[in-house]
RNA sequence: UCCAAGGUAGCUCAAUGGUGGAGCACUCGGCUGUUAACCGAUAGGUUGUGGGUUCGAGCCCCACCCUUGGAG
């Protein structure tokens, strides 16, 4: 059988585990390491898709619990699907709603069968299972789709998340049961396990059984430390194979990415860069700037010296921070538009850099220019 | 000139005669598979002025100043 998405392994760093490859999906090529901007109600907050494409975005991720209650996946089915709906023509990913099981804490309830959601939006009920999320990504037709997981709380006690996951492994077969066509989307497992590494070896080896075309690691970047995370992280990546694309769930500021690749993640995805910017703050070359501060009222120079992007080739500090302070629209826009650029332009770098076997010292060179994190 | 209603944080306004608060603005912080153009924190006051009553006054009394509306 032929994948809808396939990998390919181009290069491997020699000093780490970083490796530039490319991800074949029904909607061209994407090049990894890749970092996908997140348009959870069938847009990136803020941004048009044709922006989007100047910035160089390869792959976009979009949302099934989102979608499904507004407009409705029925109704992105009669569209054409969500590419047409959304005029994206490049390639898309939905997560499954499993980040919806955790992030809706109080207004979801948890059984073998699925979730029960409250709607966040009216109140209605809803449910979700892991048939229900395949038969709703398969509507959207997104080129991955997620499995149906738990992404469980940090903190989380060692009986919860052995529970949680093995009922997460139970919900990947369900998924890929339901699956109706691998040739023309594909499915990703996610592992889980929490913070513990014997389990994450549990959650590893029970979907990589499946032999599907990519793997995400999930349940990281929840709140627990960074040293913690890396350490999870490093075990993570070993139990995975090498002939897979690896996604790391969630993942977004500059230091995680780089750590990220250096472990050999090839897919991240995070609200973050669009998130801060309609909040008021930039990612640059020399760090974070938050552009509401005062320090900036009659600074004229660009956001960011060394970057080309449309808000730091036309526009002044001062008058981001105006936008921002008098409310106005294009803040959000300008801003979201610089940090999908800063973090593109960084994985482009990246990339270049493992080809030509210099990645340690980019991240070095990175990271002294940027300053903490 | 008279009548009326008012003067409390930068602004708009709360506060039985009993520890003067809120929202917004300001300043700062946070945000990681979006419930998020969001959330949180700090700061900010001789309650128009001067007297009086009272154990105690933003609140009651007197005078004055100022604002708004009305009458002439």
């Amino acid at each position: 059988m032929k994948h809808a998405v396939t990998y390919e392994l181009i290069k491997m760093d020699k000093e780490t585990g970083a490796r530039r490859g490319r991800l074949h999906t029904p909607h061209g090529a994407v090049e990894t390491p890749v970092f996908m901007p997140v348009g959870t109600a069938g847009t990136v907050k803020a941004v048009k898709p044709e922006s989007l494409k100047e910035i160089g975005a390869q792959i976009l991720l979009s949302n099934t619990y989102h979608l499904y209650l507004r407009p409705g996946h029925e109704l992105i089915r009669e569209a054409g699907g969500l590419h047409r709906f959304m005029n994206w023509d490049r390639a898309i990913l939905t997560d499954s709603g499993g980040f919806q099981v955790f992030s809706l804490g109080d207004l979801r309830k948890i059984t073998e069968e699925g979730v029960r959601f409250r709607s966040h939006i009216d109140g209605s009920g809803h449910m979700l299972t892991p048939e229900r999320s395949v038969e709703i990504q398969q509507a959207l037709g997104s080129d991955i789709m997620m499995a149906f997981d738990e992404c469980a709380p940090y903190p989380a006690d060692r009986h919860y998340v052995r529970q949680s996951l093995e009922r997460t492994t139970r919900w990947l077969h369900r998924c890929k049961a339901a699956h109706e066509n691998p040739e023309a989307q594909s499915l990703f497992g996610i592992m889980q396990g929490g913070m513990y590494r014997d389990l994450r070896a549990e959650s590893a080896k029970a979907i990589v059984d499946l032999d599907l075309p990519g793997y995400a690691i999930g349940g990281l970047s929840v709140g627990e430390p960074k040293e913690l995370m890396l350490e999870v992280l490093d075990g993570c990546v070993a139990l995975l194979p090498t002939d897979k694309p690896r996604y790391l769930m969630g993942v977004g500021t500059p230091d995680y990415l780089f750590e990220g690749v250096e472990r050999g993640v090839d897919m991240f995805d995070c609200v973050l860069p669009t998130r801060i910017a309609r909040n008021g703050t930039a990612m640059t070359s020399g760090g974070k700037v938050v552009i509401r501060n005062a320090r900036y009222q009659r600074d004229f120079s660009p956001l960011d010296p060394h970057c080309d992007c449309y808000t730091c080739k036309n526009y002044s500090r001062a008058y981001l921070r105006h936008l921002f302070k008098a409310n106005e629209i294009l803040s959000a826009m300008l801003l979201s538009e610089h940090n999908l650029h800063f973090l593109t332009k960084m994985m482009e770098n990246i990339r270049k850099a493992i080809e030509e076997d210099r990645f340690s010292q980019y991240k070095r060179d990175f990271y002294n220019a940027y300053g903490p994190f």
